[in-house]
DNA sequence: TGAAGTGCGCACCTCTTGA
DNA sequence: TCAAGAGGTGCGCACTTCA
């Protein structure tokens, strides 16, 4: 949105939400960690962000959360036994493919954070004259 | 897979897949138009190709239906009445955004092929030990 | 004829940076 | 501290190529 303050000067700038806005990403992010197309696009403009904002939000959101939690499960499994875990569950997974989303209840614990990539997305509707997907010109 | 045949020579060798393959694939495709990971995965072990093979090869029949169907259209409107189809239906549409995924009844006609990009997708367990998606090394 | 090549858009992830 | 930059992956579409 602000690009190119200057035309010799790279500022960076580096937004800063407000409190409201902040506020209202984080109700989103709690109810869901991605946000489809047109979700993004209203959340966007209900916020007075760009799109391109909310969803390096959403990104940075995502993998500070996860960050977190993988500090937490090692801070869990470290202070006692940490020869043991090496031992347990050889092989259990043994491929398993075959059931596309099917949401992981498997999950033993500290897994709250899961990983599944871009499951949402929209279609676009293609009405007579309209360009395919991604071109733009 | 079978890459670089010979080093100096670029043989772009051109597959050419089996009956029984094709077939396969054809069926495949007559149920779903896009795969999600695993059920490539499954399809091209099933059949002895190579999971690139088979995405292409979904890739390739859904651009060679389009445009058939593209092509179908201009025939069918051309021929005649080419003056009317631009007065109906004008606003119809407006945003109606918000409603993820609703898969799109409302086409008019000559809307047989449906664009929608990837609504598939598969998550990886991310077991401990194993590496996040698509981390290779 | 059709599998594969090329090129571009756009998600996602990971890690880093600097106001 | 945290939004944004930068690098890398994957898939989609649009064409083109050539065995």
């Amino acid at each position: 949105m602000d690009k190119d303050r200057r035309p010799g000067t790279k500022k960076r700038s580096r937004a800063a939400f407000s409190h409201t806005q902040v506020h209202e990403l984080e109700r989103r992010f709690s109810a869901q960690r991605y946000l489809s197309g047109p979700e993004r696009a209203d959340l966007a403009e209900a916020l007075k962000l760009t799109e391109t904002q909310v969803k390096i939000w959403f990104q940075n959101r995502r993998y500070k959360t996860k960050r977190r939690q993988v500090a937490a499960e090692v801070a869990a499994l470290n202070p006692k036994t940490v020869s043991v875990k090496v031992l347990v569950r050889d092989e259990e997974k043994q491929h398993q493919r075959g059931a596309a989303v099917h949401l992981p209840m498997n999950a033993p614990l500290y897994q709250e954070y899961q990983y599944y990539p871009y499951l949402h997305y929209y279609y676009q509707p293609w009405s007579m004259g309209s360009m395919p997907c991604g071109v733009m010109l």
